[in-house]
DNA sequence: CCCTCGGACAGGACAGTTTCCATTCGATGA
DNA sequence: TCATCGAATGGAAACTGTCCTGTCCGAGGG
């Protein structure tokens, strides 16, 4: 039941400490890790001598510029693991693989065929694990990044997916068998929020919602510092909250937003073009409304979780800008008693690969070094 | 950053766990101990007479019956540590005075005057404190449990206290003075949900959610294990919560209820009358009304967290028994994706002082015994 | 009477700390 | 320009702290 206390559980926990400190901080000498990790000269000498001796770190070069000698360089070594990262959309299937460091090794990404999307999948990963001068199977993790979300107990991809060929599977089993690797699946919204929290808006808030106004709408939510899943992967899924006029989803998706604007005399094919046309003309009302509309649902989501911030993120929202964020805010000031700012998220460069990177990077390190993940 | 490492924390780990295990499962041998935390023989002899050295734990006696000679039985010192947890309601006050081991020490409470709260509160606390044989400032931590929630950045009781005298002030401040002990001040739905969580139907459940439909609603989020409180101390107050029909508060707070009874041709001077007269009477029709309106506010919570649970609680609640849990649930289904279970609450007797003294015993652990965790 | 179990002691293994020494190389001053 | 100093690196030996294995003794029950 408890640990089992013997000074052996001393080396692994050093051992993890150094590792780590490694990992955030990357290459130093033994003097500047002997600082971090607390352990005197000796015990840090000894420690790193082991692990290179494992093959776990390699020295990397010296240091010059100061007095002394020149301190030799250490660091985890990258080698031993990698990492893919998947984002799929209904259009693009787009691989990222990087070594256990985090370093990018190879990008990758082919569009999403109309069948057949399996084998374009394993083909798409395989091309990329070639590029970086790695086989499929030298992979610790892959974790891929996709709308809706898979349910634990039955593998089944639920929430409105929209891709073809990965509907009715246990799809981690067979992803896991197709790429003869460990596999996980995450909902695209919950890796934005990831990357958010680990190099964007969010650094540092250990309660936030990040909500996501797009094609389909959704949100994840991060509390204490963990991404909450839920017990079907269902957590976050807004779509289908019930506000006064009925379903959110139907309130705030793409034709929603259409016809909205629509009643405001401003034509558009979507969501975004309409809300970008506001902004131009300086269409006010139509931005009031989608915004209380907007923050009706985000209201009762403040309500549940009193979180510490408000992302709004997607293209609905980036389009919206400032202003609509600072209008949406202004709308759930009026509805809910905690004052939680409304911000809009920072990274739109691919956040949900990005995200699926890191994902994976906290999996492949955890099976390789044994770390519990860390941001 | 970082632990230091050096062989000192082998000594804390193993005391911890000892001291952690000899609380969760009361007195035992040295053998028994020693199986459980996995030290030898000897380690666990030297442990336990340093703890005793001092005066951590006592000797409580011989255990006979087997063979062999008489094994010493070992315990935690109550001694070390005393809590007190108080229950406030507009009505009464009500404390309950423990050691640090759990045992109950003394209870005591007194009903709540219409002014000079605090020399009341003070005394009621005074009084149960000499009938446990202590002093005030021999109480190591007091958990206070009242409606409404506090902020932490002000100390203020905000959502509808209800309570004279204790508004407007930084409370934990105040009370803190007023003991001279370490105070804190928890929302009485989340003590609630926290001892359904140690002792009730929420045993050994990470994620969820407990409903309280009484004079006022209100809920208690319990994720990964930990309650969650909201930056402002305002999670789970979904009493302001948007729903078809208005706020969710005044669709299913008592007077709401009354009203929905009327159209039904129920008379009933309050909601738990009305509930309980249609349950004796047969009257689905209202109940069905009921457990729909109280499901379109879980839809909304259930939306967000995709909980493991939803435990239903307070006076309606019970009223309603398991017939309006199943209304409820069966409404449930229809409006969200995810297949929640909703029980009852288990817990009647006093959930609040019971959730208190947890609480209360939690912190005072850590105080004393540097324990992070919680049994 | 013997077997079993609790308690205690001795020797050894493992991990880390303190202390000391040799080496290197920029900085300082003659 | 060159010798010297001092700071920083790298390494080795001796010591401390913690726990484990093995052994012994004595007290009870069967």
């Amino acid at each position: 039941m408890t640990r089992t206390g013997s000074p052996r559980l001393l080396r692994e926990i050093n051992d993890r400490a150094a590792i780590e400190t490694l990992l955030r901080s990357g290459a130093m000498t033994r003097a500047e890790l002997e600082e971090v990790i607390g352990l005197s000269k000796p015990a840090t000498a000894q420690l790193l001598a082991r692990l290179e001796e494992d093959g776990m770190v390699v020295r990397t070069g010296l240091r010059g510029g100061g007095r002394g000698p020149r301190a030799q360089m250490w660091a985890v070594n990258g080698g031993v693991g990698h990492v893919a990262a998947v984002a799929l959309t209904p259009e693009l299937i787009d691989v990222a693989i990087a070594d256990i460091t985090g370093s990018l090794l190879a990008e990758h990404s082919a569009p999403m065929p109309k069948d057949n999307t399996l084998r374009a999948f394993r083909e798409t990963v395989q091309k990329a694990a070639v590029l970086a001068g790695l086989r499929l199977d030298a992979l610790s993790h892959v974790v891929v990044g996709t709308p809706g979300a898979v349910d634990p107990a039955t593998g089944h991809l639920g929430f409105a997916p929209h891709l073809p060929g990965l509907v009715d599977v246990d799809l981690p089993s067979t992803l896991r068998e197709l790429l003869g690797t460990s596999v996980s699946i995450e909902n695209d919204i919950n890796l934005a929020a990831l990357e958010e929290m680990s190099s964007g808006k969010a650094v540092g808030v250990r309660n936030f919602v990040l909500f996501w106004p797009a094609d389909e709408i959704g949100s994840a939510v991060v509390v204490n510092g963990v991404l909450l899943r839920g017990v079907t992967g269902g957590a976050g899924e807004i779509d289908s909250m019930q506000i006064p006029g009925g379903r959110y989803g139907d309130q705030v998706d793409n034709e929603a937003i259409m016809a909205l604007a629509a009643t405001h005399g401003i034509a558009a094919s979507s969501g975004v073009e309409a809300v970008a046309h506001a902004l131009s003309t300086g269409e006010r009302a139509f931005l009031s409304d989608l915004a209380r509309r907007i923050a009706l649902g985000l209201a009762n989501v403040v309500c549940v979780l009193d979180p510490e911030l408000v992302l709004l993120s997607g293209s609905v929202a980036q389009a919206g800008g400032e202003t609509l964020c600072d209008l949406v805010a202004a709308e759930l000031l009026e509805l809910v008693v905690p004052r939680t700012p409304v911000q809009l998220a920072q990274i739109t460069a691919n956040p949900v690969r990005s995200g699926a990177l890191h994902s994976a990077l906290a999996v492949a390190r955890e099976q390789v070094f044994g770390l519990p993940q860390r941001s």
